[in-house]
DNA sequence: GCAAAAGTGTTTGGATTACACCCATGC
DNA sequence: GCATGGGTGTAATCCAAACACTTTTGC
């Protein structure tokens, strides 16, 4: 077989992974940006991203990366779409695969560190203009992340460890952009394994809500056992 | 910022596309191997797929990939997973990023070209062993075929364009292993637009059936103009 | 008591299920 | 006629939507 180029010429791409982590707060989903302080696109807005290793896997590089830019540790990376423009980087041929996270923002701290000038959680629908094609890599999971949202039990990702049920609704209500019944909700969501804590909000204004926690160990045992299907 | 390595030596990757291509055919999902003729793996079954070149953006290189290999063309791929491990190529740091697609094998005919020596319509069920990480690629794309067996109408895609209500009933139960009443697939299936044709199968020792085909355009119709969901 | 949100029960219509039955064709 | 699948109707049941109502808190 002949290649229109030699062989050896196809070793000059780079790959980068660049990180979407997403969270939830003032009943927003926010996304994590950073401020470059290095060129290309300097001073400039962009999610977490960097070349991986040569010797590297993808999610140990994302993790890596996700560490060194933002502090941020033991978040659970999911991969998501890969972009090659050739011209996406400025640069040279650098192709990106976007690996993406649901946090629960109040849990972590996320600081600015390496190259990064500033860490920034803004919030989805007013994101500032961003370096690279990271806008479109952005919305592109965010889309991921609300088909998600149906499918999988990853609600529990972005709200606090304790949440009331009004919260999920609104959580839910936001996400896809609809209105619920809160006495349909509830029956909605009968089959999906909570723990309804003896415990109840506190310094609200009216009658303090019960707080759950979602049962993260019930729903694998569904999951294997009775092949439970999570649903929205 | 100081990277452990020179910034060069990051253009010292390569990358590939892999393509698996599905179709339907006796009652059972195949996939499009071709057997190598070039190292590594030379005289294997792999799926179609190698290097992207240095100025293509990868839906292009797809479907480049695809026809230089299978004489395949006008088929629509779309991404799928990218796989990374450092060791997954022999001769270096390759990443590869999956396309698939779903096609009508009896509506186009695949032929071995370029370094390909033969090609293979292969039962999913009774895969050979394959090149490189192949039958991961090629796993973990079926089930994403499954997956989306039920939330978009891509079934046509695999059934002839004229097709029984029976044989799409059967393509559903063969994917997800399970048994349907008859009477209730076509209650179920009344709010798809399908076109009832004025057509019966022939030379059946029974009752001949009548012939369907999928209404594309009511379908974009409904998504756009009443937020059509698809459903099965 | 009032405002505000928490939390529950009832009705209704439409979808899903199980199952029975009739129809058209080849041989 | 009979074997084989094509095609349809019905009753029981489940589920989701709409809506009204009661409860508990702060002020």
């Amino acid at each position: 077989m002949s290649y229109k180029i030699k062989f050896d010429h196809f070793f000059s791409y780079s790959f980068s992974l660049d990180c979407a982590i997403f969270g939830y707060k003032d009943g927003k989903i926010h996304v994590l940006l950073i401020k470059r302080a290095m060129e290309p696109y300097s001073g400039e807005w962009a999610i977490p991203g960097n070349l991986v290793y040569p010797d590297e896997d993808l999610p140990i590089a994302a993790s890596r990366i996700l560490s060194e830019l933002t502090k941020l540790t033991d978040v659970e990376l999911h991969q998501g779409q890969t972009f090659g423009n050739p011209n996406r980087h400025p640069q040279g041929r650098v192709i990106t695969c976007a690996y993406f996270a649901l946090v629960r923002i109040d849990d972590l701290v996320a600081e600015a560190d390496s190259w990064a000038e500033e860490v920034l959680w803004a919030p989805m629908h007013e994101l500032p203009s961003l370096a690279f094609d990271h806008k479109e890599i952005v919305e592109s999971t965010y889309a991921d992340l609300r088909r998600k949202l149906q499918y999988e039990p990853i609600c529990f990702d972005l709200l606090p460890e304790k949440f009331t049920l009004n919260e999920m609704q609104q959580l839910y209500e936001y996400a896809y952009n609809v209105e619920m019944d809160k006495a349909n909700f509830r029956k909605k969501i009968k089959s999906i394994p909570l723990i309804h804590l003896e415990e109840k909000q506190k310094n609200v204004k009216h009658r303090p809500a019960n707080l759950f926690s979602f049962d993260a160990d019930r729903y694998k045992q569904l999951v294997e056992e009775e092949n439970y299907l999570f649903r929205m």
